[in-house]
DNA sequence: TGAAATGTTGTTGC
DNA sequence: TGCAACAACATTTC
């Protein structure tokens, strides 16, 4: 699930449930999921002290404790949070838990091992250190002009690196050029200005639909290609068969005819 | 059984 | 040096 618009979907939730408790105890389950820290380096940082505050770019989530470092999570394909009160609840695949002094539980679960969780004394300085682009959520027509300057590649993989846009997933990116009518694999230098500020507007509607989606519960549109990535599928559009191909490894759905641009 | 699944990183080659 | 492509990482499901 992890894209942007669930992670803001988890930094709500962490927002709402687990701030301003004393942190009682930090269990490591799995050191692999631990960036460059180590459980002893969670527990000086967290126990004794409150989350105050949280924050999100891109697929970062983060949550500062009352004393100013930030907790770090990132959720990989398969990583979510759970917030409970038994500890006869902890969940299947919990890597790391948190557990307050007022008995309730916060949970990191990873099923595939592939997020991680770090620190760091400020936003801006995990930024640097995972050198991730302009966060995707209201990125200005400025700051989104830029990102093509000088570069060559498909317009997938240049819209998935998170060091160009941070936050845009395989899906996210999918859906963007579905509804943009733009061919994965074109070239972001062939495009033009009336383009580039369509996928601009874009981006920010999808980006915006899915948020709200993933935040309030509210129905992802019918036409959308999300809901048809499997094979032998028909465009929501225009009813042809969509095409699914891969692109830098990764499956990438389209519809031929809506998306015929090279 | 091999392939595929929402992601990132390190390496390789240009 | 910067950019683009790909294997590797780990787990589960079909
Ligand atoms: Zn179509």
């Amino acid at each position: 699930m992890p894209e942007l618009p669930d992670v803001e979907a988890f930094r709500q939730y962490l927002y709402s449930t687990s701030l301003h408790s004393t942190v009682a105890h930090v269990e490591a389950r799995d050191d692999l999921v631990l960036e460059d820290i180590s459980q002893e380096d969670l527990r000086e940082t967290l126990v004794g002290t409150e989350l105050a505050d949280t924050a999100r770019h891109g697929k970062w989530l983060l949550a500062q404790t009352a004393y100013g470092p930030w907790l770090c999570f990132h959720f990989g394909m398969t990583g979510e949070l759970a917030y409970f009160g038994e500890a006869t609840d902890i969940p299947e695949h919990t890597r790391v838990l948190f557990v307050f002094e007022n008995g309730m539980h916060l949970a990191y679960l990873c099923q595939r091992r592939l997020g991680r969780i770090t620190l760091t004394e400020s936003v801006e300085e995990l930024v640097r250190r995972k050198e991730l682009g302009p966060d995707a959520r209201d990125i200005s027509w400025e700051c989104f002009s830029e990102v093509f300057s000088g570069r060559t590649a498909p317009v997938k993989p240049l819209l998935m690196d998170q060091k160009v846009i941070a936050g845009l997933g395989n899906i996210l990116v999918d859906e963007i050029l579905f509804r943009s009518r733009l061919h994965p694999e074109r070239s972001v230098h062939t495009l033009g200005e009336e383009q580039r500020r369509d996928l601009h507007d874009t981006l920010g509607r999808i980006v915006a639909v899915l948020i709200r989606a993933r935040t309030q519960g509210d129905e992802v549109p019918d036409n959308w290609l999300l809901h048809y990535r499997s094979e032998g599928e028909q465009c929501p559009r225009c009813g042809a068969q969509l095409k699914r191909m891969s692109i830098n490894s990764r499956a990438t759905y389209l519809c031929p005819r809506c998306q015929s641009q090279r």
